[in-house]
DNA sequence: AGTTGCACCTGGCTGC
DNA sequence: TGCAGCCAGGTGCAAC
């Protein structure tokens, strides 16, 4: 599920338990996750206190008080639980599942924060916070596309020259940094642009934008934006860190709805769904150019 | 350098 | 009901 949208609305979930609070215990229930935890990670946490929770793309970053940041990512099936510290708060019942409870942080108040991933592609690392943009994860990562800095401009100068798919150029974290599969598709509907066009067929030759790279730039803003608002879109039985359901998935235009008809307005065209780089993208080939 | 394909994992759904 | 096969939101790395 995590795209842009998904870990911000995790971000927003958790904050409320964990900025402001202090790791009381970490418990691991296993040596790692797609890495292994970083040596000693749960002595080293012990005692922190959270300043702030943010996020970049898809990474969380809890901002500690020795300087160091907790980096999170929830990969493909990562979530997070917030149990309240007043019994009854909020309490899951539900223990299905909890094989892949792999992580709890016991936070002062009372309140724990409990990590589920059953691929375990998500992972956790522990960097000082002055090393982060030099770090690996960070180096090369691409715009934040709800920044002020995401226009037709710049992705066009991103795009120029490209011969990839628009579809591999969008999802390329290098470039743009928080779209994933879904997201793209939905970006792209609402663009009216294929995702098998070249991607640098939305940059002009003599440099100006192109209307094509400004919206484009318009809706990828646009779909994020309402996702985030809707709370994500929460596939299968992911869940928000409050536990309850994100709503954006009832607004897929075309994600998941190969074979039915295009919502585009006066669209006669049917959602196809063919692979790209192995994955699937769903788009409308009477509308999408 | 730019791409593609595969690997990493488990679970849920479909169809026989 | 059982089981095989396919699919899934992400990323990193090896291979062309």
């Amino acid at each position: 599920m995590p795209e842009l949208p998904e870990v911000e609305t995790v971000r927003r979930g958790l904050e409320p338990a964990m900025a402001g609070a202090r790791f009381e215990k970490v418990e691991l229930r296993r040596a790692g996750l797609r890495f292994p935890f970083p040596d000693n990670f749960a002595s080293r946490l012990a005692g922190r206190r959270v300043e702030a929770l943010g996020r970049r793309a898809k990474y969380l970053l809890a901002d500690l008080d020795d300087g160091a940041a907790l980096i999170m990512h929830l990969g493909m099936s990562g979530s997070f639980r917030v149990n309240g510290a007043a019994p009854g708060v909020f309490h899951h019942a539900r223990s299905k599942g909890a094989a892949h409870d792999h992580v709890v942080f016991h936070l002062s108040g009372g309140a724990s924060v409990t990590y589920n991933d059953p691929r375990r592609f998500g992972f956790m690392l522990l960097e000082r916070r002055e090393a982060l943009a030099e770090h690996k994860l960070f180096r090369d990562i691409g715009v934040e596309p709800l920044g002020n800095e995401l226009d037709g401009a710049l992705l066009a100068r991103l795009f120029a020259g490209k011969a990839a798919p628009l579809k591999a150029a969008l999802l390329d974290q290098s470039l743009i940094a928080g779209l994933g599969n879904i997201y793209v598709c939905e970006a792209l509907h609402r663009a009216g642009l294929s995702p098998r066009r070249a991607a640098g067929t939305i940059a002009r030759k003599d440099g100006a934008v192109s209307a094509r790279a400004a919206l484009l730039a318009r809706c990828i803003r646009e779909v994020l934006e309402e996702a985030v608002a809707a709370g994500g879109s929460s596939l299968r039985d992911h869940r928000q860190a409050d536990g309850s359901l994100g709503y954006f998935q009832h607004n897929f235009r075309v994600y998941g709805r190969g074979g039915g008809p295009c919502v585009s307005p006066g669209c006669e065209g049917l959602v196809q769904r063919i692979a790209q780089s192995g994955r699937s993208t769903f788009f409308c080939g009477a509308c999408q150019r």
